[in-house]
DNA sequence: TCAATATACTGAAACGTTACAGATTGCCAA
DNA sequence: TTGGCAATCTGTAACGTTTCAGTATATTGA
């Protein structure tokens, strides 16, 4: 048997991939002692220790990540959960490359699980739960009471989540501060003599529409503006059913003045639907948005922009999950992202 | 030893996840049979197979990912490689969705490898061969002559390429057909009374940059127009670089009337650069564009639409790859997808 | 000198799966 | 009755890793 083991070994040192008995066999070490050296055990002799590395590095030695994770259930691997026709497009890019530079330099891998308009958004957490798919798992879409956030703190999963979420549970998260967006895009307006504001809402249900929400109202009242009502649509919905109802809107007699929206593209139907109406950006209204890829000043330059930056959070996130796996404490890897000024581009800057 | 196996899954019938041993326990066969009986072998009795699967499915037996790998190899994932800099925004998301819908009711995954402007774009695809990290692979920015293509060709690992090659080599691609999307732009632009046409070309270097710059060569002889050439920047560039360049091209005595643009956010650059030099689309110049997204009609109504989907490609792509891993002839799994007619916004279609 | 102890290393077992090489049973032809 | 054979089923080994429970050797203290 040891014979055999021994032969492959010889024969196979140029073909196949080493593992622990190819270096075993080259230093003349137990496949123990080279498995303890590889990960600088304390019962290892130092020179042994360099001697194994040397070796592993010269022949290129890389774990077998199935051996690893059958073994100890480790699987190295990050989940990103992503609903597959409502995240923001520039989100999914973004995100994906945060994420990327942060598990670069590790053993990590980054899987993407996606789920459906249709599906319960517990699902792909279950699967990947009840699967032992992943050592950690994000996920967006966050609201004041999510199952999800639940179901993986139950099981002991770690988990971060873009947005927070009200269930008084400790958990990672990153967000972006919307409540300050909203105020400083009410304040915004306001200073411009704009004083009947409408606010283009996130998806309701997800948290950061509460903050949002509240940070219009805040800023409202703070600066003596008034609300017109505009909550029968939110950049959850169609272009076209945007464009046409911010269109009627427009054309009634009571229309505001100023727009505060939560998403670049839900902006571009936005200002299609007030100039349906016959009215002009600037003039007749203005506009402050977010966007997350710096692209909408190009699309009118009386756009007041505030940016979100996805990547930032893509690796906050990351960093988040892998601090969890790591061992610390969850309530110490929560960040809040503030927004930067409102950046006009048609006009000095005041 | 087999009274601790037992012990141990009477135990935790409740608890753990359910192996193939706990199905053997539950059924009173061999694990052998179990396996067997699971995936349909022909020397299995009708009934022993169907009671299996029927237990199997409802304690809710998972295959342990590991375990198969470890001593199958097969890793049932699909990697994405990906750039993290240069990749179009919507491309990145569109083909994630694309690859997802195919695969998801497939056992496999589907991981992300990103790698950097600085890398080596073999080094990613290096990394996923040498350590045997994904059953199939899906690479994008395809050049004629493609290193990476040719490195998997020679280890006979499965892979689907996001546009052609041009090495004499067979193995499965998705493209767009872009030079039929310039030929058929340039026609439209000529038919306009647009004679002095420009091309934003795609990154050179990368195979459909050829395609397109052919389609617009042979499409301006066709109709007689003649090359404004504008080959300092590409949609690579960035879209500052592209807006003053075009700003620069249209204030010389000889100025393009005429655009084609093979990306979306090129396109809004080039739009700016055209206005910064005091002209206006659709009087003094007229851009057909392609994009990814359904947003470039709003940015301005003036422009010529050609639509690319990405995640027709995502799809197509990851079903050559899986054709490919289960045996299909490589030749067979290449598709080229047509693009669909010129789309105007602000004038009656002729 | 001897036992105790620290140091450096090792084999065997186990994770869950599949492939290989049997084993058992029943049936049929001779 | 018996040998052969098909139909079903089974135990063992192996994939590469880590953990457990050691073993062998040198070092120390008395």
């Amino acid at each position: 048997m040891d014979r055999r083991n021994t032969e492959k070994n010889e024969e196979a040192s140029a073909q196949e991939r080493p593992t622990l008995k190819t270096l075993a066999f080259m230093t003349g070490l137990g496949v123990t002692t080279v498995s303890r050296a590889l990960k600088d055990a304390p019962e290892i002799g130092a020179e042994t220790r360099r001697r194994v590395q040397l070796v592993a590095k010269q022949i290129g030695y890389r774990p077998n990540r199935a051996g690893v994770r059958l073994r100890t259930g480790k699987t190295n691997v990050i989940s990103l959960v992503l609903n597959t026709e409502q995240e923001i497009m520039s989100f999914v890019s973004d995100i994906i490359y945060g994420v990327s530079e942060v598990i670069a330099d590790t053993p990590y891998h980054l899987i993407v699980t996606p789920y459906s308009r249709s599906q319960d958004p517990l699902d792909p957490i279950r699967y990947l739960v009840e699967t032992g798919s992943a050592d950690g798992v994000i996920i967006s879409r966050t609201q004041p009471n999510d199952p999800r956030a639940r179901y993986m703190l139950e099981r002991g999963i770690p988990f971060a989540t873009h947005g927070r979420t009200e269930m008084g549970l400790v958990h990672p998260y990153h967000d972006f501060d919307n409540h300050a967006f909203a105020v400083e895009a009410v304040r915004r307006l306001a200073s411009m003599g704009r004083r009947k504001l409408a606010l283009l809402t996130p998806p309701v249900g997800l948290t950061y529409y509460g903050h949002t929400v509240n940070g219009f109202a805040d800023a409202l009242s703070e600066v003596g503006a008034s609300e017109i009502p505009f909550s029968t649509v939110s950049i959850d919905h169609s272009i076209e059913q945007i464009r046409t109802r911010t269109a009627q809107l427009m054309r009634r007699d009571i229309r505001p003045d100023g727009f505060v929206s939560s998403a670049a593209a839900a902006t571009l139907a936005l200002v299609a639907g007030i100039e349906d109406a016959g009215l002009k950006l600037g003039r007749d209204v203005d506009i402050v948005s977010k966007q997350s890829s710096d692209l909408l000043h190009l699309f009118r330059p009386e756009l007041l922009i505030v940016n979100e930056n996805f990547r930032l959070a893509g690796s906050e996130l990351a960093r988040s999950v892998l601090g969890w796996i790591s061992g610390a404490a969850p309530g110490s890897l929560q960040s809040l992202s503030v927004p930067g000024e409102v950046l006009a581009y048609n006009r000095t800057p005041d």
